[in-house]
DNA sequence: TTGTATGCGTTATCAA
DNA sequence: TTGATAACGCATACAA
């Protein structure tokens, strides 16, 4: 059976096809009866609009491509939530644009798709920018950053620093000598990110302010083999040390704090008593495990990139925008 | 400026727009010279189709959806190289879908945009299939399965028990002791594939009918630090055993491979000599570590797929059909 | 083999 | 506030 047009629906709410399409698009006050007649008719059919013929009426897409690496799942699951959640409001579509690898960047920007498929490009990664900049792409399409902060770009993005320094606030107020355990930065100039170079400045810095100094910092590439290898290390020498236990350690990332988790509890040491443990990023394992660590308004930041991408769509012309979120941090029983 | 329509080429070539088209979708035969004139104005123009009038004059939106769980990126990656230049080839676009994790896929089903936005579906993860008939989602487009198998919808997938076969053929041709380590077959229904399991079977039969045995057998999750200590266990059982070394053993994915070789390393064992390694995948860092695996022809699947789903696009009503790849061995340096 | 005309389902413009 | 109608850019049936 043929799918309801707009012209069905016009026909069976008996008015205009522009009154169909007034309310379809919450344009200039419908008159609230007409309005609801219009909304049963569209119930009755199960009438969905056409996204094609929208496309080319209007002269615009109505779609957002969304370039994201692929690599901690579970936080760009939350970016996309929020992103589609506010691109979804405004009726845009969203198109994902996984970046597998560099190959596939190519693809993306080689193949003339982005030309008519977004009106807007959301970029998930910070040197994404770089290379839009260098290769002379400065997209025609309004462009936003987030997770990743440039100059002249709108941006949404998370202030490690800050949560680096609540880390280490929180890690100065424990007696007893201070770990950190640091992410090293990925080889691969396409995905780098300034992440944990930010969360380290801000641990650094908190942790100097109250006089106080870190025993060691360890780093691990953002591996469980690595991260476990770091962990018992770590464990190692502050064992050997006479005065290493109770210790405060940092592990700038869950994933090398659930690995130093693992390795207290094979150890037989008391997490939060012996070695105490803040992590970052609050995994959906995090709460279950008691860890205290520092959880990132990952869904507002992408909610509020949309929000700056759409209101450049809607026609504002102002300089770069740029919204910073804050992490947060959540006291639960490994510190 | 605007972009160059149809019509455009119309006039620059001296021709009718039916005659473009024509040309743009290969129809019947346009004359040659013509053909050539409206080439060379599509080129000096610029041109590029509109795709949003495409679909809405074709009824069609040219668009194929492809759900897939983002797991092994390499793995993905080649498959969706193979899909996208069938599809490309065909004119067709492709939006892709990544299940990040369950709540996505929830809205992807709930999304009136499969509707419009997709003639057909490529769903590349097995049980996709079989959440798609228990909701009843008995999808109306054409669907195609890849890397999976399923009776009574077209596939194209991966004979997993001819690759662990192949394994275990090799394998039995070495004296001293077989051992094999699997994978942890995921807890995440969602994702669960057969691959493992198909490959443990046909390498399981292949030695039996080769009159070997196998003298231990492991089980590691899909995981460095797991893989590692699953290869520390191997190797300290062999190690312990008098007849243990020379051994030979099947990895059945080149991540456990790689952890293996990495410990026998440690241990100042030499590999393809103290320990044989057959490992399976041929991931991108295979060859410079020598590592004798089973390559899988993913890019033929993919494309094949790709294919399948187009001749039922093109009104091709026969029955299910199912298209086979066998992974091939590669022989290198660790057996 | 090629040109012309019509239709696709919206949005936007202009009257009413 | 609403209805009628002209675009939008392409594919396709039909005519030449």
């Amino acid at each position: 059976m043929r799918k309801p047009t707009i012209q069905d629906v016009a026909r069976q709410a008996g008015v205009g096809v522009g009154t169909v399409s007034r309310v379809l698009n919450n344009h200039t006050a419908v008159k609230g009866l007409t309005r609801e007649t219009v909304l049963r008719a569209i119930a009755e059919l199960d009438y969905t609009p056409n996204p094609h013929a929208r496309r080319i009426a209007g002269g615009k897409s109505y779609t957002i491509s969304v370039l994201l690496p692929v690599l901690t799942t579970e936080f760009y699951a939350r970016l996309l939530d929020g992103l589609e959640t506010a691109f979804q409001e405004a009726r845009y579509d969203v198109a994902i644009f996984p970046l597998l690898d560099r190959s596939r960047l190519e693809r993306y920007l080689g193949s003339h798709t982005l030309a008519y498929q977004a009106d807007g490009l959301v970029m998930a990664t910070y040197n994404l920018t770089q290379m839009f900049h260098e290769r002379r792409l400065r997209t025609q399409q309004p462009t936003v950053l987030v997770d990743a902060y440039a100059d002249n770009v709108d941006c949404s993005f998370m202030d490690n620093v800050v949560g680096g320094q609540l880390a280490g606030e929180y890690a100065a107020t424990f007696s007893g000598a201070l770990y950190a355990v640091w992410v090293e930065t990925e080889l691969d100039q396409l995905f780098t990110t300034r992440v944990f170079e930010d969360r380290r400045a801000g641990f650094t810095q908190a942790v100097q302010d109250a006089g106080r100094c870190v025993q060691a910092e360890y780093t691990s590439s953002f591996d469980t083999l690595a991260a476990r290898n770091t962990a018992a290390a770590l464990l190692d020498a502050a064992q050997a040390d006479p005065a290493g236990l109770p210790c405060t350690v940092f592990a700038s990332a869950d994933l090398l704090a659930g690995a130093l988790l693992d390795e207290v509890r094979v150890r037989s040491l008391t997490p939060g008593q012996d070695v105490r443990i803040i992590g970052f990023d609050d995994q959906p394992w995090a709460a279950s495990r008691g860890l205290t660590t520092l959880h990132q308004p990952v869904e507002s930041m992408g909610y509020e990139a949309a929000q700056l991408l759409l209101s450049r769509l809607g026609g504002f012309k102002g300089p770069a925008r740029a919204r910073r979120f804050e992490p947060r941090l959540i006291i639960r029983d490994t510190a």
